[in-house]
Formats: C-alpha cells, structure tokens, sequence
DNA sequence: AAAATCCGCACAATCGGTTGCATAGGGATA
DNA sequence: TATCCCTATGCAACCGATTGTGCGGATTTT
C-alpha cells in the first residue's frame, strides 16, 4: 500500500486550515498566529512535507535545474568537469540534468531541445566536434534561457564562454619541445573546425616563425580523433622522408593510441620520438610510456567557472534594456612535464 | 528583446479560440473541426511550440526523469553504465537527473531527496560504499518511485537489483591464479560491509578449500579503496613471512596502485608477482603492466538491464493489492586474460 | 414546422504552491 | 455604545496543459 507524498493541501486538511495560511505558516510569514505556525510547522516534520519543485516552477518560473550538453562522459576531462558543475550548482541549490551528444550534431540538437521543454534554468554546454552552426543554442537565449560554453566553445563572441588558452599553451607545448633540440615536429591535431584546433596550427606556425624553423605542412595531419585515425596520422607521418622526432597530440587519448602505434613500429618512446599533449590525465601516471609532458586544462577550473558565470547570469534581474555583455574567460592551461 | 517561449494560450489568443481547443487540436481530438485542426497545428509548427514537460507533470503526475545516483563519474566503470542508462532512457522519452554521492552517506541521502522533491519517475542507485541502512531509499517506494539498484547493491532481498556474480567470479579468478602455480594467494579487498567484498573473501576461502590449500588470514586485506590505503595494504602483504605470489585486487584503479608500489619495491610484474582484479577498464590496455587478468563487469549492460527494470516498473499499472515481486539480475562477469 | 440529432467549440476543474486582497471578529479608543 | 483598527485567516487567481461536461446552432428526421 502506497502514500502520497504529502502536500500542503494534506496538512491544510488535516488541521482544518486554508492552503494559503498553511503556505504562509511554512514561510513564517508574519500575518499568522504562532499557535497555527507551530501546529503547521509541526505536523509538516511529521509527515515529512517538503515542497515540490514542479509545482514550485508555476510561480518562480524556475525549475532549479541545470542542463549540461557535453560530448561524453567517458573522457575523465568530462567527468572532472561535471563535478565542477555539481559543485557549484549544489552551492545554490540546483540540480544537474546531463546529456550526452556522443560528438554528433542532431543528438546534441534533440537533447538541447528536451532541455528546453523541462524548462531548465540555464545551460552548460561543450559543443560536439562537428557542431558548426549553433541556432540551436542561441535559439534558447531567445528565450531567455542563459547558455554558458566551456572548453568546447564555439568560435563567436556572442556567447559566454570559458576556455582553455590553447594558442598559448600549444607555443609553450612547441618551445618546450624546441627547446629540447627539435627541429621536425609533428601535429596530430583534431578537425581545424574546432576552434582550439585551429589555435593549435596557428600558434604551432606562429612559433616555428618566431624561431626561423621552416614550416612543412605535411607534419601537420588533421583528424577525427577516433584511434583509427590516429593509426593511419602515424602511417602518414613516419612514413614521411624526414619523420618528426616529436608530435604534439590533441589530447592524451590520442597519445596513448600514437604512442601504441609507435611502439609497434619499434620506435622508442622518448628516444627516437617524443610526445606532447593536452589534457594531462592521472592515468598517464600509471603508464610505463606516457607522454613526455602534457597541457593540463584544469577542467574542474574552467566548468567551476562557467557555471559561476551560470548563476551570475540566472541572478541578475534580466534588465531587456542593457545591452548583454558577453563573457569570455581563459584559463590558462599550464604545460605538465612527466618525470620519467 | 526576449521572446516567450510558446505556450497553448498563446495559440489559442491568437486563434481566438479556448485553450482546451487548441489542446485538443494538438492530438487531433475528433471533435474538433479539419479547419481549427490546421490552424493550430500550423501555428504551433511556426512558432516551434512543444508543451511544455513541468506543466505536464500535473495531470499526469509524471516528470519523465529518472534520477541516478552513483558514487562518482570519474570511474570509467560508472561512465560507461551511464550510457546503458542514458540509452534506455532515451528510448522512452526520459531525461536524467544526476548527482554523485562521492561515497558520502549524507551526500546520498540529499541528492536522493533533492530527487524526490523533484518528483523524478524513478530512481537508478550504485550505493556509497558506506550505505549501510537503506532507509533513505526504500521510503521512495512507499511513495510509488521505483528504485532500481545496480552494481553496488544492498545486501538485502526486497529491492530491485542487477548486479555482477561477484561469487562466481571470483571463484574462477582463485581458480585461474592457482591454475598458474600460485599457493599464496593475496586479497587487497574493500571494505567487507559491502556485498561485492564479502563475496569476494568467501569465494576465495570456499575455493581454497575446495583445492585443500591452508588458508592464511593474514594474505586478505580491508581496505577503503584509497590509494593510501592499498599502499599500506601492500605494505603489510610484502612484509609477511611468505608473502604472496598473486593478489586479487577489488578493481582495476586500486590494481594500477598495487602495481605501482610493487615496482617501486623492485618487485617484477607478472614475475614476482602477479594482479588479477575487476573492470578491465580500457585503459590498462595502454599500461606496459597491466594486471595478469581482470574481471570484466560489464557495466553498460548492468545499467541497461536495470533501467529496463525500471521502466518495466513505471509501465506497470501499479496494482496496490498484487504483492510485489522483487527483480535480482545477475550479470555474469568474465575474466579476461590480458595478453603480455 | 416541430423535434431530435450531432458537430464543434467553450467552460471549468484540476494538479501544488504562492500571494494580493478581502473580511470576520475581537479589542481598544473615543 | 459606536467607531476604528488590527490580527489572523480565507478566497481566488495564477502558472500550462488536459479533459469531462455543457451548449449553441445547424442539419436531419418525422
């Protein structure tokens, strides 16, 4: 035999009382005796009566809940960042609906819709790999639905955003290896749409410049990110006439998957070809090959932030007159040397 | 300037027609004229009006959300159950509310409330390592919210659970170690409240005796799966007399500890000595010393199998008088022998 | 031509909680 | 004793969508 979960219409009932007085008596709202109060409060405690938050959204239009739209959850970055995001959001009360586009535009399109129809507060969104018109997204501030991006970020200054100085931290990531006596890097980058990867050719150029290294664009090699593309980016760049002595990778998976590959190739890790890359997972501590050094993004940092940002946005008294000013904060991401 | 988003009245204002009209125009309620019809549905299509889930909950008392609460993100164990979760959630319509109770009681018990004022349909759990009373969670079904548990269940018979054949397993793991030669056979196991870890020593002395093999006490280890303590935990395993010459680890992330420091103490790796444990994360894969074997626990399906359970649950027209019968799935786990 | 039928739509209640406004009833003041 | 005021409470509207019921008007039937 089942209960209801209590109401107020339950305890007004019972105690012989108006809703409304029992609304006002949980709120101690001064225009109610103190008997009735008490009696309210108590009976409550009993029953165990806390509102709810549907019915709560009715009033406040506001449902205490934010979506967050990331790619996956399986990559640790992601992970990290979501409890930065359930940090903040606990703080004030919210909760956290998620939702995984899995890099694929038409999934993240469906679930941002869904958001939108559980009338989420704001949003928190990583964009998918291949997401290059973002209607969808701005649609909801329309709406005035606050969307903040983080580390994915979209390449328009019409957004809030939170990310990673990629630019920067890959001219450290090019100095440090230049620096080590490299002079044939290679780049395993990720498709240059996403905007951190076209950061990363430009600043990769931008240094190589600077040192009066000459550029060849057939060490640069563009991919999806899968492992499968990361074998043959291999099969391209050792086949070359002058291999790389170096390759910084997109991220620390795509490391590891090069890194496999090279060891089948019979190279040694660290000695005949070097590996930087970003993301410094603490897996990499536990491999006998990690890569020699890696950019550590500071996930928890830049999700914390945004969502920071979030509830700035969801507090301010949404004024339609004042012109919206568009955040856009870096965190700087710090290159990481493995010990070996 | 922001818009509205669109609602039924305002459809109907603008029809100059009854909100029940447009309602019933929406599902193509017979009684309403072609006319009418069309003329809702275009307008609704223009602009892009879907009802909206919140206001839904009233008359149907459902918020189409399944809540999931888990001890953490972070292991790629739970990361991956999430997608078998998020999949079969999909398929009905559903969305998901999640909070981690990063192995905290108190953490545990807010979220799952913070869930039950939010009037989720039904619950997901993979309990903190410490739960030990099951209050905060069996009440949900005094209020009609289903809980389905997965993985970290509670050791008790009337909840609905999924759940890997620990037992069994672990059997097979003693088996294959002794199999290879091994007498001293190690247990660096969690904390023994928790289910998983009682079936795991009681397999493991149930299989030594079984072989006739003196069991020794001291080569099993309590632990609280930090990385602190399965130091300590190797620390007190390598001092003894004879120490062991395999050790059973409760999963892979304390493994990859348990190797380390046995590297560190100069120990070869499947030499010396060697690691069976349980996940088979992905990772260990990329390790140039992986544990000899690892249980695979299939987490997807265990979450898959335990969300179907649930929506079995939610589909069912909850029949008071029927007594209810309490669903214990047993995924078979796999040991799998990772290649050198 | 009066009566029965039926189509197409509107009204109103409901879900749970909040809040402006009205009001009853008791005590204080003139 | 009449007037005023104030305290404590109730009424009702509202948020968005659904749904049982009721009804006007046109058409069909007798």
């Amino acid at each position: 035999m089942y209960n209801k979960i209590p109401t107020l219409k339950e305890i007004a009932q019972r105690l012989k009382i108006s809703v409304s007085t029992a609304s006002r008596a949980m709120h101690n709202h001064p225009s109610i005796g103190l008997r009735t109060k008490t009696e309210v409060q108590q009976l409550a405690k009993e029953l165990g009566y806390e509102p709810n938050q549907t019915a709560l959204f009715f009033k406040q239009q506001k449902t205490h809940v934010v979506g967050v739209v990331l790619p996956n959850l399986k990559e640790e970055f992601f992970s990290q960042a979501i409890n930065g995001i359930e940090y903040v959001a606990k703080e004030n009360n919210y909760s956290v609906l998620i939702g995984q586009s899995h890099d694929d535009v038409e999934q993240e399109k469906q679930i941002i819709n869904t958001m939108k129809n559980h009338r989420v507060d704001g949003l928190i969104v990583s964009i998918s790999k291949y997401t290059k018109d973002y209607d969808h997204l701005t649609a909801l501030e329309k709406y005035n639905i606050p969307v903040v991006f983080f580390d994915r970020v979209p390449g328009i200054s019409f957004v809030h955003k939170v990310s990673s100085d990629i630019y920067e931290s890959t001219k450290q990531a090019v100095e440090f290896l230049i620096n080590n006596g490299h002079r044939r890097i290679g780049v395993i980058n990720g498709p240059n749409e996403m905007k951190s990867c076209k950061e990363r050719t430009d600043a990769y150029m931008k240094v190589l410049k600077n040192k009066k290294i000459k550029i060849d664009l057939s060490l640069v090699v563009f991919t999806d990110l899968t492992q499968q593309k990361t074998f043959e980016a291999m099969i391209e760049l050792l086949k070359l006439k002058r291999p790389p002595t170096a390759i910084i990778t997109i991220n620390d998976y795509v490391a590891l998957d090069a890194i496999q590959y090279a060891r089948k190739a019979k190279l040694k890790i660290n000695k005949d070809i070097c590996f930087v890359s970003y993301s410094n997972l603490p897996i990499t501590n536990y491999l006998a090959f990690p890569p020699l050094a890696s950019v550590e993004q500071y996930p928890y940092e830049q999700a914390k932030k945004a969502t920071e940002i979030l509830f700035e946005l969801l507090n301010k008294t949404n004024n339609n007159e004042e012109k919206i000013f568009y955040r856009d904060v870096i965190i700087k991401g710090q290159l990481i040397i493995h010990k070996k």
